[in-house]
DNA sequence: ATCCGCGCTATTGTATACAAAATGGGGCGC
DNA sequence: GCGCCCCATTTTGTATACAATAGCGCGGAT
């Protein structure tokens, strides 16, 4: 794979969501190929990437500013993702094998563990997170539904909102996922659309609460 | 806006839409420079956008190859439509005008009056109706929304659909969309939701007929 | 005869040079 | 003083040259 493009995509891409380049900023493929230490070449794939991805806006003239996300792009985002994960979760139902049913407990099971400690690993958290409902997005076997869903997964709102939870709304998130395997091992599809929905529009407002 | 890229895109998508290109067929960049007359730098830039709308698929290797889109991904694009497209209007119908309300309800007449003469015109019929959606998506006011379904709406999937249709098949299409308009009216975004994923599913099946 | 390894060729990835277009500022006219 | 137009500079778009890499065929060994 294209290694400079893609260090200059993830990069450009962080600086965006880490902040550093505040909506409106303009995204000037000079400077940026200074910064990734690239020529403009990769950073154009890169931000013809991100502006299909709405990381980035075009200005009337053609040049490319970082997009601003208000709370109803992000209200937005998160409803379609509770519509196109719930597909995902309703077709991953009805194509459920053993492997993926053992993958997601043991992956729930991670989660489960990190949540208990002593110490909740937030870090652990959220890669188990990740992994469950990557899984789930796999084993829906729709390569469309996962590009579009790769678009819309904002992994530091996320980060932002678990930051703040307590113990016991990791928790809650365990029971969410373990009530999600249940619907997966009985291959009920509207229930695990149901429960993938509601699951996601309760990390919803958990993250209105938490800004 | 950039004249050379678009041309690429545009030619290179119709050569893969017209089946002029064949799934498996591999895209490389010098003889597609070839064939539209530009270097190969906007080519690369249409393939990028081909290969993000998944009109193209990555071999392992690195080289792109002309998507193969089977039955199932028919189907699932569809059922993808259907949800968003009826998202679309939901929002549509929240945020409905008067002028939005007048440009739909013109824009069905026209397409009532292409159906109505003695030989329908089934170009009309396609422009209208495209714009009919074109409208109701702008109105949802969502540019995640509208970017997500711009890789979805396949005109000649539809082209192919409509050019079978009788004059009965075509007339249900200005019933449907008369139906939106009354649902947009009522500005009620449930009714406008489950009509416009009705009349998709509708297109679906008879496209299924078709072929 | 088949399988492995080597090297050649085709193809993509990256850098750079050049062309075109847009923005912003300064000066001119009203 | 205000607005407009034109030019300089900045920025993007396109072409081409070069580098790296994957694929493939040939030849040899077992």
């Amino acid at each position: 794979m294209s290694s400079a493009a893609d260090r200059a995509y993830a990069e450009i891409r962080g600086l965006i969501l880490a902040g550093d380049a505040m909506p409106g900023t303009p995204l000037r493929e000079e400077a940026l190929a200074g910064i990734v230490g690239v020529s403009r070449t990769p950073v154009r794939d890169a931000l013809r990437r991100l502006e299909g991805e709405l990381y980035a806006v075009r200005t009337p003239g053609g040049r490319l500013v970082v997009a601003d996300w208000d709370a109803d792009d992000v209200a937005e985002m998160f409803a379609l993702r509770a519509m196109l994960e719930g597909h995902a979760a309703s077709r991953a139902a009805a194509r459920m094998t053993p492997q993926v049913l053992a993958a997601l407990r043991d992956s729930n099971g991670a989660i489960e563990a990190a949540v208990a400690a002593p110490v909740p690993d937030i870090g652990i958290f959220l890669r188990e997170n990740r992994r469950f409902h990557d899984i789930t997005i796999a084993a829906a076997g729709s390569a469309r539904l996962a590009n579009m869903l790769s678009a819309l997964v904002e992994q530091p709102v996320v980060r932002r909102t678990a930051a703040r939870y307590d113990r016991s709304d990791l928790m809650r998130s365990v029971v969410e996922h373990g009530q999600l395997v249940q619907a997966f091992a009985a291959g009920d599809a509207e229930w695990a659309r149901a429960t993938m929905a509601a699951h996601i529009r309760r990390a919803f407002h958990a993250f209105r609460t938490a800004i």
